[in-house]
DNA sequence: TCTAATTTTTAGACAAGTCTAAAAATATTT
DNA sequence: AAATATTTTTAGACTTGTCTAAAAATTAGA
């Protein structure tokens, strides 16, 4: 069994983890986890005895294969636990994190599988994101971000790459929401902002939005 | 904010405090929470000078007005999430309780505002056992020990006394189940055993199970 | 009531996880 | 390629919660 600590350094190292050979540097772990570099070195040595890691002095961290399955685990825990809180308990897209933070270190694999079963095996939460299946194993959807769509093309609303409140707050507020069709009227090549349409409203969305909103083309 | 261990010393002190004036004593909390004496102490000490107990050297402690409000709010966490296992996830009775002593840790008050409602106000946990209101007042229902109950005397069956998974799969496994009309029908003065009708069903029951079981008289 | 047994507290140590400050290694710049 | 800047690691300290062993207080017994 794994502390929250341990679980907490091992699911940020696979977020952080971009697939590239490079392992993953002390800053980034602790800008990541608002911690300090020399508590990141502590734990990394401590994940590296139990082989949760594959660390060399000075040259970054990657999950091991075991490490990999715990932290699916981890995440897998936290997705469908924020979609229990959206789903069954009213909560909005930008109250489910820091709970789910809490909740995803509950050790008892049974309460996961019947929690999955009880939410009719989700396969991703409320922010889109993909919820990894009990092997570890991501759905995968062709996803782009909206900013890369041609004018008069459309698809649909299915993630955000910013899941903060803020955003999602916006996002509320501008009545966008994931499953909604989003069709570029216009693009305006002074500032990258987009004309959108969507449920039949038509929309100006900086381009900093657009970059933070995934679509899937029909 | 408190900690776990914090949040445990209070609530088996909450568990011990048999309304009587006098301290629950250092050793008594150390058996109930599986430590030695001198963890109980030091605990004791931190928990005086956070005003949440009410403690003097070698006197035993008491709860603090403050102390009790938190006690209560921890057991109703504790039991509104078991009644969210049994009622929603499955899961059986005797399952339950580690889940919920790692639940009832989570801190949000929407959370557990948001579960109550799911779950419909529930007043009893799946033991029976009362779901402190928000306030920390416990619902009342006189329920007394099935053993007082005299001969051709009946009730319901409203909760258990032990609520080890030992004793609950004992129940499963004669079909003993709270909501059900138990029957006196015949007291064996050599062993204090009963004979009782449940379901339509005659049962013979020790004695020490019937001073397990609680009933509430109709 | 005075001694013996029991309970409780203190003192000091340990593990986990964090921090600061300093040292060591790596990366960058000229 | 040498000097400088940055990153990472080490060393030592601190907090929380635990333990063992010894001391102090209370309770029980003769």
């Amino acid at each position: 069994m794994f502390s929250q600590a341990e679980e907490n350094y091992i699911k940020a190292i696979y977020a952080l983890d971009t697939k590239t050979k490079k392992g993953v540097s002390t800053n980034l772990i602790a800008e990541k986890m608002q911690t300090k570099a020399s508590s990141v070195t502590d734990m990394l040595q401590k994940l590296s005895e139990k082989r949760l890691v594959i660390y060399k002095k000075y040259q970054g961290v990657q999950l091991s294969t075991k490490g990999k399955k715990i932290a699916a685990s981890v995440v897998r825990k936290h997705r469908l636990w924020e979609t229990f809180l959206v789903n069954k308990l009213n909560f909005s897209w930008d109250e489910v994190h820091d709970i789910a933070e809490q909740l995803e270190h509950i050790k008892s694999e049974k309460l996961i599988d019947e929690l999955a079963v009880f939410l009719e095996n989700p396969t991703h939460d409320p922010h889109g994101d993909p919820i990894p299946d009990k092997n570890g194993e991501l759905p995968s959807i062709e996803k782009i971000i909206l900013a890369t769509l041609q004018v008069n093309e459309s698809g649909i609303c299915v993630g955000v790459q910013d899941s903060s409140s803020k955003f999602l707050q916006f996002l509320d507020k501008q009545g966008i929401a994931l499953g909604q069709k989003i069709t570029v009227i216009a693009k305006e090549p002074f500032d990258d902002s987009l004309t959108i349409k969507i449920e039949n409203r038509e929309l100006s969305i900086s381009q900093k939005i657009a970059h933070n909103l995934y679509v899937q083309l029909k």
